[in-house]
DNA sequence: CAACTCTCCCTTTTT
DNA sequence: GGGAGAGTTG
């Protein structure tokens, strides 16, 4: 699924959108035409032999990929592989152990690194190893979820909520339950529940915990009711995912049995991300000693490999706890460790480098990284004045690298601590032309008309959303206010039933105006219409693009004058388009499917050896497994593929709420390989590139300010700082600014940290702060503090005498107001010269280059 | 009921 | 600087 994560992206590939109008034009018949999506190639390869799978591996890597037996944890430095170990380990299960790809549970981190793994597992064995389970925690749990539908209060169409719609549903709680936003900002009581719900934590036992009257107790009365709201909407948070998927698994042993028996081998990625509920998860499917029920008969566990690296450990913040790969051994008792220290990706240079830097954390198994691929380039180093001197910096050096065939755009990165500082970069890019990417930042699906599109197609699907109902209740604008939504809210309340189903009951509601009641109505029958339309069978983006207009959320985004409304439009046209391919990426999954049977599958053989591969523990036969469900039946698993397919909206919605912007980072071979990438440092995880910017180290920045009087949350900083220097293959780049702007006022920040623990004999400094200081001297003290801030601050300093630019067609101008443009022609001569810019979104411009205040770029 | 202005955060990082 | 939500006015 191709999504747009930035604005910019767009604008870099080419400005206007193909079937998006100039706004001159007028708008075409067809706004939403029919797009038709590539078919994905068949891969038919047959099994390779194991020859073939060890090539190119050393000896720990080779033993990984063969081990047989007991729980592995492998202990792999960045860069050295772990991932092809991955890749071929499932390769040589399927392809010599003649394990079947259904009982195979891999889990990556994003829903990219699983495309791609799942993409190279079937470029090295075929077809059926479609049959695999590769997917993030939160994908497979859903998985799970839909298949035992009814035997928990999961229905079949549920929302998945994001943060956002987690955070909306908890101000309504917060605004019920009258708490004092002071003292509980819903902020924080996020984070709470989150935590237990991590934790495993569910609401009862959290209310059960407080003590009366503590400020606990406030939290877990905010939590049980934003939790009963959760499950009266049939919606399920994140942390709901994993939590229910556990708390299913504990409380029906024959079912989890049965998924400890179908899943032979279980493969978990970034081992050292996990939080306490996925290793409970992880432990129940694979751990030896867990109770099968009294009814059950108990299998062999599967085989369980774990991938992590504890200095790669990053995210904490959100509950990854490192005692899961730090106390492996003790979970699983037998366990094996293999080590992996060759570094195959960067110079020796780099890693030294990032040794000292990691070294200075306490408390860790030491480690000792080494490349035999030789020094390498000495790092460079750069003290800027400010963030726009260091973007400058920036692209200039990335300008020089490229010049000297020393690194392609596609293979240069930019990375930083916060969304934030994407900003000065992307502005400096776009002078300077540099073609760039944002991943990350504001993201696709976080935009408004993007959410309210999702929202009215969520309330559709599930009319007991609650939240969604009332966010698209009255947008676009139909005359339905704060006091009628609030009359049918109490009705809601009263009867205990959700807003959507008080909304069809509003003839119980005198209080209501004539005229908001008959535009509530006119609203439920959109809605009814449309959930009709499902009900039929019509597919995601057909209701989409119907429910669009009828609902008049297009007319009044073309109607309007805003030029922000074009972009929108614009965003809408492209959100339909990811839902065609959806569909259309579904149809074809589902045609190679049969292909799938049809050639590759014997499937009596692979029962068969799959039978002799289940041990069944001592006193237990096999002839006793409950006959209802044969998990390793691979029609079975064909069948509810089929079932997702049939409702394509669900699918859809499903597939919106899991992928996140990360999982579209470009990848080499994509097209937009030329183009520099920008990203934050924890999207950088996984990813490696030739050429890496390594940009605000300062103290207060990276590491980040509220991580400075806290030993552990600067320990996870510095293993940021490891992440993100492992990343360079070749060359690294460090730069900080004296001056950056923050909030819109100039702040002063001493170097990180960090920085001063990278031995000095392997950077090569550009420019020292020695000579920032006597420039320092020399002008800052002379400015007015206006100008200062000028050249500080977002706003950009313009020259002061402006020479009028000459300009040709195809020339690249900035304008004040309008932005980036191109020239398209000129005109008259003299002080008369008239240039036609194309500003792309702002339009076709006819500008007089004496007065204008244009820019030639 | 909608449009407008004002104020308050905001900036960690994300499945 | 800027977006979201609250508060105020027409």
């Amino acid at each position: 699924m191709s999504v747009p994560t930035s604005r910019v992206d767009q604008e870099m590939t080419s400005a206007p959108h193909p079937f998006v109008p100039a706004p001159s034009d007028g708008l075409p018949d067809d706004l939403f035409p029919e797009v038709t999506v590539a078919r994905p190639r068949a891969r038919k390869s047959s099994a390779p032999s194991t020859d073939k799978l060890l090539e190119g591996l050393n000896p720990p890597q080779q033993e990984a990929v063969l081990h047989a037996g007991g729980p592995v944890l492998v202990v792999a430095g960045a860069g050295s592989g772990k991932t092809r170990v991955l890749t071929r380990r499932i390769a040589h299960l399927v392809g010599e152990r003649k394990v079947h790809p259904g009982s195979i549970l891999a889990i990556t981190f994003t829903n990219k690194a699983a495309a791609e793994m799942r993409g190279r597992v079937m470029d090295l064995v075929g077809n059926r190893a479609k049959l695999m389970w590769v997917s993030t925690f939160h994908s497979a749990c859903v998985r799970i979820l839909r298949s035992e539908i009814g035997r928990f209060h999961v229905s079949r169409t549920f929302s998945i909520y994001d943060d956002a719609d987690s955070k909306r549903l908890m101000q309504l709680v917060a605004n019920d339950l009258e708490l004092d936003p002071k003292r509980f900002p819903v902020r924080a009581i996020m984070t709470w529940v989150s935590n237990c719900k991590n934790e495993l934590v569910d609401h009862e036992s959290a209310r059960g915990r407080a003590a009366e009257g503590s400020v606990e107790a406030s939290y877990a009365e905010a939590y049980a009711e934003y939790q009963r709201r959760l499950i009266a909407a049939n919606a399920l948070d994140f942390d709901d995912l994993i939590m229910t998927t556990v708390h299913l698994l504990q409380a029906f042993p024959d079912l989890r049995e049965q998924y400890r028996r179908r899943f032979r081998h279980v493969l978990v990625d970034e081992y050292q991300d996990t939080n306490h509920a996925q290793y409970v998860l992880v432990r129940e499917l694979c751990s030896a000693d867990v109770e099968p029920g009294p009814e059950t008969i108990a299998a062999e566990p599967p085989e369980l490999m774990v991938v992590g690296d504890s200095d790669q450990s990053i995210y904490a913040f959100r509950g990854a706890t490192i005692r899961n790969i730090n106390d492996f051994e003790l979970d699983f008792p037998g366990a094996r460790t293999i080590m992996l220290e060759q570094n195959y990706r960067s110079t020796q240079t780099i890693l030294s480098a990032a040794n000292a830097v990691i070294g200075q954390n306490t408390g860790r198994k030491p480690k000792n990284l080494w490349s035999d691929a030789g020094d390498g380039a000495m790092i460079v180093g750069y003290v800027a004045d400010t963030e726009h001197d260091e973007a400058q910096f920036v692209a200039g050096e990335i300008d020089r690298l490229s010049d000297a065939d020393e690194g392609r755009y596609g293979d240069t990165a930019v990375f930083y601590r916060t969304n934030a500082q994407s900003r000065a970069f992307e502005e400096v890019f776009i002078r300077v032309g540099l073609p760039y990417k944002v991943v990350g930042g504001v993201r696709f699906y976080e935009r408004r008309e993007v959410r309210d599109a999702i929202a009215y197609l969520r309330a559709i699907s599930n009319r007991s959303d609650d939240v969604s109902v009332r966010r698209i209740l009255n947008v676009p604008k139909r005359g339905i206010g704060d006091r009628a939504e609030a009359a049918v809210a109490d009705l809601a309340n009263r009867e205990r039933i959700s807003f959507g189903e008080a909304l069809r009951r509003i003839d119980d509601i005198p209080s209501l105006a004539t005229r908001s009641a008959n535009q509530l109505r006119g609203f439920v029958d959109l809605m009814d219409a449309h959930e009709a339309m499902v009900a039929e069978g019509a597919p995601a983006d057909a209701i989409l693009t119907s429910v669009l207009e009828a609902s008049g959320y297009l007319a009044e985004l073309q109607s309007s004058s805003d030029p922000q409304d074009q972009t929108r439009l614009e965003n809408l046209v492209e959100l339909v388009t990811v839902a065609r391919e959806f569909v259309s990426g579904v149809a074809v999954l589902a045609a190679a499917d049969d292909d799938v049977v049809e050639q590759a599958f014997d499937p009596a053989a692979e029962l068969a050896a799959l039978t002799a591969s289940v041990e069944p523990r001592a006193g237990v036969r096999l002839a006793e497994l409950p006959p209802e469900f044969d998990p390793l039946d691979p029609e079975q698993d064909l069948a509810a593929g089929a079932a997702e397919v049939d409702d394509s909206l669900g699918a859809f919605l499903e597939r919106v709420a899991l992928v996140a912007d990360s999982d579209q980072i470009p990848s080499p071979d994509q097209e937009s390989a030329g183009v520099v990438t920008l990203m934050t440092l924890h999207t950088a995880k996984g990813l490696e590139f030739d050429n890496v910017f390594l940009t605000g180290f300062e103290d207060g920045v990276f590491p980040h300010m509220r991580a400075l009087n806290d030993p552990d949350e600067l320990a996870e900083e510095r293993r940021l700082a490891y992440v993100g220097i492992t990343r360079a293959r070749k060359r690294l780049h460090v730069s900080r600014a004296i001056v950056r702007a923050a909030w819109g006022t100039p702040q002063h920040n001493p170097a990180s940290r960090f920085l001063t623990e990278i031995p000095d004999r392997l950077v090569d400094w550009r420019r020292t702060e020695r000579a920032v200081t006597s420039w320092r001297n020399t002008s800052a003290t002379t400015r007015s503090s206006q100008s200062w801030r000028s050249t500080v601050g977002y706003a950009a300093p313009k020259p002061k005498v402006r020479e009028i630019p000459v300009l040709t067609a195809g020339d690249r101008v900035l304008h004040s107001t309008f932005g980036l443009g191109s020239v398209v022609a000129t005109s008259g001569a003299g002080d008369d010269t008239k240039a036609d810019v194309d500003f792309g979104s702002a339009g076709l411009k006819r500008l007089s280059l004496k007065h204008a205040p244009l820019e030639k770029l």
